[in-house]
DNA sequence: ATGAACTTTCAGTATATTTTGAAATATGGC
DNA sequence: GCCATATTTCAAAATATACTGAAAGTTCAT
């Protein structure tokens, strides 16, 4: 049974920590904890409400926040009467998913099937051992970044359906 | 119809440009590298060699090299007569795959998975509008988190066989 | 057209990560 | 035990990345 205390703390090693994890997935410690600030926000929020609950300043607060926002997820919101934009983040975990995934395979999955498939023509009928072990494997790791980039485009169009829904409960 | 040239270059431009990748993918520039050029080379090397071939420092290709070997993408390989350490590459995609699919996993569900539970544990009946928006949030992204550990696992354990082949050719 | 409210940019600073190079440590043959 | 060879460590330097704060730019009501 948590009180309000405890709470409090929950949410703040929340965001601390989720910017933490953020490092190893790729984005800056600062636009993940931007992101699991809005996350668990039920209200939209200024820039000026996210400088001071992160303590940051105002630039980063409004780098990090348009980043979020290229991203897919986080949106501006306009009240009316007031000039000011509001931010809210995007909280279906499977849209979360799906735009993280289309975003690290556009960043880690396609630059690799064009450096693979450039190397595969120019190694092509080298004729020496060094030649073919390299085409080989230049080869292999196309065909296979190409296989994981589709899955990837695959995943991302699904809809998560009651069918997902139960193939979660046994995977997890 | 590609020459010896054109080959060197191949060559020479995917170790430094999978050196770059290796960055979006949350590895160090001259991991990849060495990496890269393991995984292109018929023979065994030795520390020395990569030093030489990558133009690095000894401290460097030794720091690298050993991490490799910690996860399992490169091998010792003791030469008879010798007491310098030689160093191959796993050369086979899925493996290779597996292997750094379930390094990700380590780094990347894992904590987020033990930081999503003790959240949702002590934001348990808090009682307000943001203490149950919170819950709510920590209870999706928790499930979410585990399910996509649970594929993960489920991934790795596979065999690379050709009905999974075949499952490629569909997807690239 | 003016000015207040708000957004955007960016040079300089701070922080974090990676690399070097040389010293310290270990290993094996004699 | 001694020497030569090889591996490991790590403080200092180099590099890369992120953040600040203030100035410049924009928008809109009057």
């Amino acid at each position: 049974m948590a009180n309000l205390e405890t709470f409090r703390e929950a949410k703040d090693d929340f965001i601390a920590q989720w910017g933490a994890l953020g490092t190893n997935w790729g984005i800056s410690r600062t636009m993940a904890q931007v992101h699991a600030l809005l996350m668990i926000t039920p209200e939209v929020l200024s820039t000026d409400q996210v400088m001071e609950d992160l303590h940051i300043s105002r630039g980063n607060a409004h780098t990090n926040l348009k980043e979020l926002v290229g991203w897919g997820l986080v949106r501006i919101v306009i009240k009316k009467g007031e000039r000011k934009e509001f931010f809210e983040a995007e909280k279906d975990v499977w849209k979360i998913f799906t735009i993280v995934l289309r975003e690290r395979k556009r960043r880690e999955i396609d630059p690799a099937v064009s450096l693979l498939g450039d190397c595969l023509k120019r190694s092509a009928d080298v004729g020496t051992k060094e030649g073919e072990a390299f085409h080989k494997q230049m080869k292999e790791l196309s065909d296979f970044a190409k296989f994981a980039g589709g899955v990837g485009d695959k995943i991302s169009l699904l809809q998560y359906t009651p069918a997902l829904k139960l193939a979660a409960k046994f995977l997890s």
